[in-house]
DNA sequence: CGGCCATGCAACCATTGGGTTGCACACCCG
DNA sequence: CGGGTGTGCAACCCAATGGTTGCATGGCCG
């Protein structure tokens, strides 16, 4: 039910090199190039994957002079987690209970 | 830090056929063949994606006769999502510190 | 004990997606 | 005000992947 927008989340967070985007953003902002000096991938690279990031809303764009900065945010994953906790849980407890059921209790 | 194997877990739940699946196995244990039964997709497509859900540990198999059943496992999922908000607080509690650095106090 | 039914494996196809190079543009700083 | 620096856009490449069809296999159930 709560899938709604939740899908494309985790396929953002499924890219190894978008979690060390993160972690980078997560010392301080910094803009595409920048990133592009501290990780072994192209600056245009680093761009797409801040598109996806930002697409999901994990992300958001700062303007400094001529420069993007990004900023990471840690209340939509946070956010994200606490989605996943709650479907992980009704599962569990739906499971429980035909378990039950099945034991004939 | 906590990046460890949680990567292909959220890589593994970028899917969304995977999250039919998962959300039929929510309402009990079924095999290969019952899922394309209910779901637009091949016997053998729902069967690769069992075998990456059960890789990254979401789901677990459990021989029924001569059929193959899949359990879901919401354990997995909870653990997953807090982890996830570990990283998030992480974050935000960091850039919460460099904010307040930045701004002199 | 024989046939049916579910599984497993392999080859193949099309699309997505991460990555690159190259170029155009815009903007600020000296 | 001019050139370097940072962005944006486009084309292209290759590997991964979601999906299919087809066939082989193997184990229950009647």
């Amino acid at each position: 039910m709560t899938t709604g927008t939740l899908v494309p989340v985790f396929a953002a967070l499924g890219d190894e090199t978008r979690w060390s985007i993160l972690a980078a953003l997560g010392e301080g902002d910094a803009s595409a190039s920048a990133l592009a000096g501290r990780l072994p991938v192209t600056r245009q690279a680093i761009a797409k994957h801040l598109a996806v990031l930002q697409e999901v809303g994990l992300v958001e764009p700062v303007r400094v002079g001529r420069e993007v900065r990004y900023r990471v945010l840690g209340s939509q994953l946070a956010d994200t987690a606490r989605r996943l906790e709650a479907v992980g849980a009704e599962w569990d407890r739906r499971l429980a209970a035909i378990k039950e059921i099945a034991e004939g209790l």
